[in-house]
DNA sequence: GTATCTGCAAATGGTTTGCACGCTA
DNA sequence: TAGCGTGCAAACCATTTGCAGATAC
C-alpha cells in the first residue's frame, strides 16, 4: 500500500477497468501521484510531469486529476486562499498538518475520527458522509528559520 | 455571549478601540454578523445589508469582513469549490457540519480538539497554531427531500 | 481639516470549458 | 476507425485592488 509501484499499478488497473484510455500524459501524472508524499498542487504535478514528458498541458493535468478524484482514487485538499493539493497515496480522508509559512503539508500521524463522526451524526441528525481535519502550524524547519533570521526563506 | 446585541456591542467596541471608524455600512455588516447563526457568505451578507441600508457595495462587505478577520473577530470558513462562509458569533475555531446538498452549515455540537492538537504537535514537531474540522453530510431536511422525490429542492 | 472609508470598475488567479485535431484501443 | 483524450485559448467567478470622491471624527 505504501510502495509507489504497487499504488501505480492499482491506479492503472482501476482506470482500465473503468474503460479509460492510458495515454503517456496520464501515465506520467499517475506516476507522480503514486510517488508523492508531499501533497503537490496541480502546478507542481505539471512541472514534474514536464520533466519526463514535455508534451503535456496544465489542462490535461487538471482533467486527469478530476477523473481520479471522481473515481475516489485521489484526495483533494482545497484551500480558498491557495491552490488545491492532492494526495494520491492515501485517498480516504485523514488529518493533515499544514505549515502556514512554507505551505508544506504532511500527514498528521493521528487517525480515527470515527467516534466523533458517530456522535455528530446522532446529535444533529445529519447523515455523515465525510470529514476534513487540518491542523495549521509552523513546521520545524520554519521554526529554525525564525530563530536564525539570517537564513533566507528560499 | 450568545445574545446578538451583546456580541454587536463587543465588535463595535473592539473596532473603536483599534481606531477604526464606524460608518453606517460597517454597522449594518456588523449587525448581520452578530445575528447570523447560519454562517452566511459575503454575497448573503451583502443582500441582507442592502435591505436595511441600500447604499452598500459588495466590495465594502468584503473589506469589512477582511478587517474583522484580521482582528480575530470573525471566523472565515473557506471552501475551494464554493464561496467563503463567516461565523461572527463564535470566532474561535470549532467543528462545523456542512450539508453537501443545500450547503447549510451548522455548529457540530462537539468541541475539545485540544488533546489531539497536543499529540500532533509532539509527534511532528510542528508548533500548532490552529485547526479546522468539518464534517460533510446530508441534513435531515435534504434526507426527507430525497425520500419524497416529488418535493422540489427550492 | 484630513485620514479613512466607500463605490465603481478593472484586475487577479486557480480552475474549467469549448473545440479542432490527434491518438489509443 | 470510432471515439476518447489532448492542447490551446478563452471563459469563469469569488475575491482583491486602485483610485477619485465622500465622510467620520
Amino acid at each position: 500500500m505504501t510502495d509507489p509501484n504497487t499504488r501505480l499499478d492499482e491506479m492503472v488497473g482501476r482506470l482500465k477497468d473503468a474503460g479509460h484510455r492510458l495515454t503517456p500524459q496520464r501515465m506520467a501524472v499517475l506516476s507522480i501521484l503514486a510517488q508523492s508524499q508531499e501533497h503537490p498542487s496541480a502546478e507542481q504535478i505539471y512541472e514534474r510531469v514536464r520533466i519526463e514528458f514535455p508534451m503535456t498541458s496544465l489542462a490535461t493535468v487538471y482533467k486527469t486529476v478530476g477523473l481520479l478524484k471522481e473515481m475516489g482514487e485521489l484526495l483533494e485538499l482545497g484551500f480558498s486562499d491557495d491552490s488545491n493539493r492532492y494526495d494520491g497515496r492515501l485517498p480516504s480522508p485523514h488529518p493533515h498538518l499544514v505549515c502556514v509559512e512554507c505551505r508544506k503539508i504532511i500527514d498528521s500521524g493521528v487517525y480515527a475520527l470515527d467516534t466523533w463522526t458517530d456522535e455528530v451524526g446522532l446529535k444533529t441528525g445529519y447523515r455523515i458522509l465525510s470529514h476534513r481535519l487540518d491542523f495549521f502550524g509552523i513546521c520545524p524547519l520554519c521554526q529554525q528559520r525564525a530563530s536564525s533570521p539570517l537564513l533566507d526563506k528560499s
